[in-house]
DNA sequence: AAGAACACCAACCGCAAGGGG
DNA sequence: GCCCCTTGCGGTTGGTGTTCT
């Protein structure tokens, strides 16, 4: 037996909400509150709608402290910094932009920010201060071992759909021939890597031989890989040439 | 001018988590 | 501990407006 619907689907109303609808759900709430049960919300305030649409309509639109319009450059950046640390989850993202929902961040990225970005049109990805390069941070998941949670400048933003990858056999101890060897995690050398392609045709550059090295010394290889087109400024991302060994040394940390 | 393609965003859907009985 | 109900979340869809050909 599957899940029981939330409402009687053929007694209830969907798609756009009307004026006086609006207007009613906003004259109950602000009268009475949600009661703390939105499913039975509808009934009570003489709508016809499904609770869970009533709470998305009042969360998304009718709140009062929602700001609608368009997103400043500041907030673009904060979307942008904490898509970087913790990807898509958008409801933490919206609770640091006051006033932003999260169905708002989330169309806005899908549909703007992340095509401003791969523009190279946004000032934490495009200014000179880190070298050109943004601070994309390791997804945990990714990590095929335990390693400490760290960042490394690379130049790319973080949704191109890079992939990590950590080989199971820890290296021989890397002589320190890098000055910040002593730093908690560094990025030792890279590489130029080759265009491969996967089975659906996409094509990648693959990154590979980099070394972590950890506060302990520990070293780990690893492989990373971005989309072709990307990497090959085809949609207005860096080229090939600032994708060197060069440009990640100057990003260790 | 008209149709096609694209962009935007409100709304829906299904799943997982949380809480109460 | 289990079950059921509700809420919250993120992915996806579909309608509408705009731009392009």
């Amino acid at each position: 037996m599957g899940r029981a619907p939330c409402c009687d689907k053929a007694n209830v109303k969907r798609g756009p909400w009307s004026p006086e609808e609006d207007a009613t759900l906003k004259n109950y709430v602000q009268n009475h509150g949600t009661g703390g049960n939105w499913i039975a919300l509808p009934l009570k305030a003489g709508l016809k709608r499904c609770g869970k649409s009533c709470r998305l309509r009042w969360l998304n639109y009718l709140r009062p402290d929602i700001k609608h319009g368009g997103f400043t450059e500041e907030e673009d950046n904060i979307i942008f910094t904490l898509y970087s640390q913790m990807g898509s989850r958008w409801s933490v993202i919206a609770s640091q932009l006051p006033g932003r929902t999260d169905n708002d961040v989330k169309n806005y990225w899908n549909t703007k920010l992340k095509k401003k970005i791969l523009a190279g049109k946004l000032s934490s990805f495009s200014s000179n201060n880190n070298g050109g390069l943004i601070n994309a941070v390791q997804k945990p998941e990714a990590a095929a071992v335990s390693l400490p949670y760290y960042s490394t400048p690379l130049p790319i933003p973080p949704d191109v759909g890079y992939g990590f990858s950590v080989s199971s056999t820890p290296l021989p101890i890397l002589s320190p021939s890098c000055p910040n060897l002593d730093n908690n995690i560094v990025v030792v050398s890279s590489q130029q890597g080759s265009a491969v392609s996967d089975s659906a045709g996409n094509g990648y550059v693959e990154d590979t031989g980099g070394i972590l090295v950890d506060d302990h010394h520990q070293q780990q290889q690893f492989s990373f890989e971005f989309p072709y087109e990307f990497i090959n400024g085809g949609i207005g991302g860096p080229s090939l040439v600032d994708f060197s060994h060069a440009d990640i040394e100057r990003g260790i940390v």
